[in-house]
RNA sequence: GCCCCUGUAGCUCAGUGGAUAGAGCACCGGUUUCCUAAACCGGAAGUCGUAAGUUCGAAUCUUACCAGGGGUACCA
């Protein structure tokens, strides 16, 4: 509809003026100052020298197209009320499950990293918050035409790595009676003496290994109970057997004129602010050189465009390894890093204190045990990635109206049970009977609530936020529940009955469909 | 010191250059012989951290400052 919109007013505009511009359609702050709003008149006010008043005032007086039951020019704004008929036929295809998907495909390959947690110990929270977002842009990616591939890097050589070899195998001397010392900053924790337990049985020759891979399938179990998908696991120490790391040097090196510099025995890159080490004095490469490697990989498998979902222990490396990717041939507006923060867990006012060294963590596994997958992911969606979000386990778990994960879900339920109640009686819940007969202001509002869907998973895709879809079905559940108060559906006035359970039914499609896309469930009972 | 994030109602937060800044919770009052009351309706609640700047227009962009949090390894 906005679309609509959009076109009537752009036709009107090179009509008059000659002139094609973007405008913007958005909604205007009350119901009565119409459907659609646009501030075009003020943007053309210095192209065509007018005051955005008389702009305004010669674009309504001149609009011409049969949706729209009327324009209005208010202080240099132009209101639009479209013709209830555009609602109607709106509602009519919104009968569908995959209502809000765009039908148009974008050419473009989009790989979307995240999570990318070392291999060392269970996934926890802040992992848990990145998995939510990740894995809920991706749905809304897809919904909106885009094609895009999940991908999980594993760290899975280096120095953490060797740590947690150590790590086992001293935890594995200590269950035998041997003298065992737990190496410095060393990996403890619960999950250890059971890895120990495991290695003593399997006797693996190499514990860094043995314990990546048992890291692995637990972490990879864990990710799947909390319903997040991946297509690819990429090993780090793949990229670096495969001799992809010295080509990265090697291709720096023959950049003109190159940013490597040869200093302390080091090799260094100059970043425009300051320079970093990429290969140490003991010719080993630090972490972000097989990081740019991988990214080069990407590029190579044909991905167009990447997205980086880091947290933001990882923000001082990201305008090395643009620029690094620039000088190798991909333009820094190619890699789009989007910085997921902390997560702080409390119980009610007190903080819950999370210490990896000590092994005290809350584990997505935990979280999940302790508050359910559907609250734990719709809470991580209910906030914008850049805020470092608090993360209240008790009202999560609370099974009651100030939770609004449940408000959502209640209306699914609510909807569910009233149209099996309905097909039992004998009534069909999706004719298109009598709908012009909805006039009440509960039912036009929702009415009208329904296609803005479509807007919200374009601008959601947009902006790369899933949390406007968690607040647009918070909005549509309320706006529900007000007109499922306000009117008495089967039992009501016998012509308005099979109208109303449509739109019931459109609701329901797109609060199951809007659920679906932030990975929580739709009951159908509560 | 430098870098990043945050600062909007009592609390948690929407608002990504537009109109009179919104919602949930908490608080106060009301609604059920009736399809799910995990619901609905009404009320009260604001120096958008401060100050300048850009703009026809700033919570939104720029700069400086204040406050809180995080980072600042030849770890990842």
């Amino acid at each position: 509809m906005r679309k609509k919109v959009e076109q009537i007013i752009k036709k009107s505009i090179s009509d008059q003026f000659a002139i094609d511009i973007d405008c913007e359609i958005t909604h205007p702050p009350s119901e009565d100052l119409g459907d659609y709003s646009t501030n075009v008149a003020f943007l053309l006010a210095r192209e065509v020298h007018k005051s955005p008043k008389e702009i305004a005032e010669e674009i309504t007086a001149n609009i011409k197209d049969n949706k729209i039951e009327w324009a209005k020019p208010v202080n240099g704004f132009i209101n639009i009320m479209l013709k209830k008929e555009e609602w109607l036929n709106e509602l009519k295809r919104a009968n569908n499950p995959n209502y809000g998907d765009s039908d148009k495909k974008k050419n473009k390959r989009i790989l979307l990293e995240f999570v990318s947690a070392n291999p060392t110990g269970p996934l926890h929270v802040a992992s848990a918050r990145a998995a939510s977002f990740g894995d809920s842009l991706a749905s809304i990616l897809k919904s909106q035409g885009f094609d895009v591939d999940c991908e999980y890097y594993i760290d899975d050589i280096g120095k953490q790595v060797e740590l947690l070899g150590k790590s086992i195998l001293s935890k594995v001397k200590e269950l035998q009676g041997e003298p065992a010392e737990l190496p410095c900053d060393g990996y403890s924790g619960e999950y250890i003496e059971e890895l120990a337990k495991k290695a003593i049985k399997e006797c693996p020759s190499d514990y860094s290994s043995f314990g990546v891979k048992e890291v692995l399938s637990m972490q990879k179990n864990t990710l799947d109970r909390f319903r997040v998908h991946f297509d690819k696991w990429v090993s780090e120490k793949e990229i670096r057997e495969k001799g992809m790391v010295n080509k990265v040097i090697e291709d720096l090196s023959s950049v003109k004129p190159s940013p490597l510099i040869q200093k302390d025995g080091a090799l260094w890159f100059a970043g425009e602010k300051r320079e970093r080490v990429f290969i140490r004095s003991d010719g080993t490469p630090t972490y972000i050189v097989p990081d740019i490697a991988y990214h080069l990989n990407k590029f190579e498998r044909g991905f167009e465009h990447l997205i980086d979902l880091l947290g933001p222990d990882h923000i001082d490396h990201i305008p090395e390894l643009k620029k690094s990717l620039a000088l190798l041939g991909h333009p820094e507006e190619n890699l789009e890093v989007k910085i997921i923060q902390w997560v702080t867990l409390k119980r009610g006012d007190q903080t819950v204190k999370m210490s990896k060294r000590s092994g005290e963590f809350i584990t997505i596994d935990e979280l999940i045990d302790e508050v359910g997958i559907d609250a734990a992911r719709f809470f991580f969606l209910m906030r914008k990635a850049s805020i470092p979000m608090d993360f209240d386990l008790d009202l999560a778990k609370e099974q009651s109206e100030r939770n609004p994960v449940f408000y959502v879900q209640y209306g699914h339920a609510r909807i569910s049970s009233l149209l099996d109640l309905a097909r039992e009686k004998g009534y069909s819940t999706d004719s298109q009977n009598n709908l012009a007969l909805l006039e009440k202001d509960e039912e036009l509002r929702l009415i009208k609530k329904i296609p803005e869907f479509k807007e919200v998973l374009e601008d959601a895709a947009k902006i790369r936020e899933p949390h406007l879809v968690a607040y647009y079905l918070l909005d549509l559940s309320k706006i529900y529940h007000n007109f499922y108060q306000g009117v008495r559906i089967i039992g009501g006035e016998a012509e308005l009955v099979l109208p109303r359970l449509f739109l019931s039914n459109v609701v329901r499609n797109v609060i199951a469909r809007g659920l679906s896309l932030l990975g929580v469930s739709a009951p159908v009972r509560m």
